[in-house]
DNA sequence: CTGAAAGCGCTTACAG
DNA sequence: CTGAAAGCGCTTACAG
């Protein structure tokens, strides 16, 4: 391996000098600049980042934590992350949680050992449990895709997701649509809150029993669910699935039960993945700026890092629908009497 | 940041001393091993790794290059592959290449000065060209999911693309079917030709024309080929489609064209994916095995790091069919005379 | 089994 | 603008 010892002595001056042309710290004179910079390229000197972080304290390398890689949220996530940290000249450290609490943990004392210089944590399904253990990190931490209650101490940047729920509850309601069921994951509280604002505050609140939960995030779960809820009231003209997975189950589950959409029955989505518009019908979803968000909290999470106070500390992105096909006016004769 | 110096002052022994009980490189004397422990628990001591790779010259971290993480194939790889390093006490520094050779070579230099132990590259669409770069690469380099021609050089870990092809040629041919066309990504040269071999064999092969390419790997992609091998021989009863997204799409133009699957014509897909076996209806399709493939190559990698030569250097791992609904016997009726 | 010394490859004040 | 010295926190022979 060759050192910057070795760079200086070729070029016929200290190392101290060597190390000013390569970090730029210190001018140095441009006839000494050029000579040291001949000497990299004939030697091949690449500089060790590992005794510099050492001697700096930095590993320009930062942590991340998904639940998971294999939506299509978290990959754009992570993809727009990853570039966004390429532009600092950061690399990073990938740990999907995947609802394991000791590899979460293992990892943190991982990223501790090897100095990283913030962590990232995206999506609050698997990591609640572990905010407390958080507080003790010795670098800085950020927080987004957050659905649950934001704890106070981390700078954030999330979507508003109740926001996401209203607008499909808006879209809905003004298509006339006055019986809907909802298909939920557990943790998407958030987007059923807003929903059901939506019918809330034109005086015609949701019923209790509105809401199906899925037993599992996945077709399966959105088709098991569907299925419920057009047995239990087969007076539903629409149908609102917290995700798009979901969604997409019960498209077929709509089929199942001889109700053709959008003309039988209306189905909006959330979390726009690519099955959503490429599905038959393609669905309309609420969609989410994720990539803008990881954007902005590797932005905010540099940020952080280097020293500065993140401001505003907690940003709140906002959702879009896209209306697409799958939702239209109700059919007052497809409702059952109120 | 409490040191090793603060941990051996505590206990009244050497750092030396500490050190041994932490690595267990040597035997210490267990009264005096407790007392150590006892320290660091009391101290909260974490050691310093990078200081510990600036002496050894190891980081305990690996370089995982994939395309991208957006599909399930290299999802599933990523996720299985760090949890195989996580065994091992390794993290993983990601970098998705996404078609940019740039970010390639620049995460290689990061790679090269963050002192990574190895690098496991997966997929070869977007590296081909970087191969002679990585001759230059400091530290292992083994390679896994590779279609096209193997480079000797690297240690690798692949599967049969080829003969996917085969084993879905192989059961449309028995199902009789002779009028068959081909849906390929330009890249998915391997398992075109193993589709075709399935034909050749029986002295049957299949015209030149059989294949059409799909101008990208997507929904569109595949209902676009689809559309135009239906159109162009309407003789045609079964369609292969190189990857499932292809198929899915594929699924909507033969209905679009008034054809049923699997009745009308049969459809078989590559590289299972969710939206296999919950389209309508559930692609058959050729699975390979991704988790078992990426296990394995990061036990060839960590050998590598290891300074072992790893045995053997090239694994082929097989697919395998699964039958699910889109295919079955060819219908005479439909077939074009030769 | 324990201790004193040198070294990993850089950066950072500090004199000149 | 350039050079000599100390230090970042560990590990690794090497004596005792």
């Amino acid at each position: 391996m060759v050192t910057m010892q070795d760079v200086a002595r070729r070029a016929g001056v200290t190392k101290q000098t060597v190390s000013n042309v390569v970090t730029g710290r210190i001018a140095v004179r441009p006839v000494t600049a050029a000579r040291v910079r001949a000497a990299i390229d004939e030697l091949g000197y690449v500089p060790n980042l590992v005794a510099r972080s050492l001697a700096t304290g930095s590993t320009r390398t930062v942590g991340l934590f998904v639940p998971t890689v294999g939506t299509a949220f978290y990959a754009d996530l992570v993809e727009e992350a990853e570039d966004a940290l390429d532009e600092h000249g950061h690399h990073l450290l990938l740990c999907t949680t995947r609802q394991n609490g000791d590899r979460a943990r293992r990892h943190l004392a991982g990223l501790t050992s090897r100095s990283v210089d913030a962590l990232l944590i995206a999506g609050d399904q698997d990591l609640s449990d572990h905010l407390p253990l958080l507080s003790e990190a010795r670098f800085p931490v950020a927080l987004c895709a957050w659905e649950a209650d934001a704890p106070e101490q981390f700078p954030m940047v999330t979507v508003d997701y109740e926001e996401g729920g209203h607008l499909a509850g808006r879209h809905l309601r003004d298509l006339g649509h006055e019986h809907v069921a909802i298909l939920a994951s557990p943790a998407h509280t958030r987007r059923v809150e807003g929903f059901r604002r939506a019918f809330a505050e034109t005086g015609r609140p949701l019923p209790d029993n509105a809401v199906h939960l899925a037993h599992e995030p996945s077709y399966h779960g959105g088709f098991d669910a569907a299925g419920t809820a057009l047995a239990a009231t087969p007076g539903v003209t629409a149908l609102f699935a917290t995700h798009d997975v979901l969604a997409v189950g019960a498209l077929e589950a709509a089929r199942v039960a001889g109700r053709s959409v959008p003309d039988d029955l209306s189905v909006v989505a959330y979390d726009d993945c690519p099955a959503g518009p490429s599905s038959r019908p393609a669905l309309t979803s609420v969609v989410l700026p994720r990539r803008r968000m990881a954007r902005e909290a590797v932005a905010l999470l540099l940020d952080a890092a280097g020293g500065e106070e993140p401001l505003p500390r907690h940003r709140m992105l906002p959702p879009e629908l896209v209306v697409r096909n799958s939702t239209g006016r109700a059919r007052p004769g497809h409702a059952a009497p109120r």
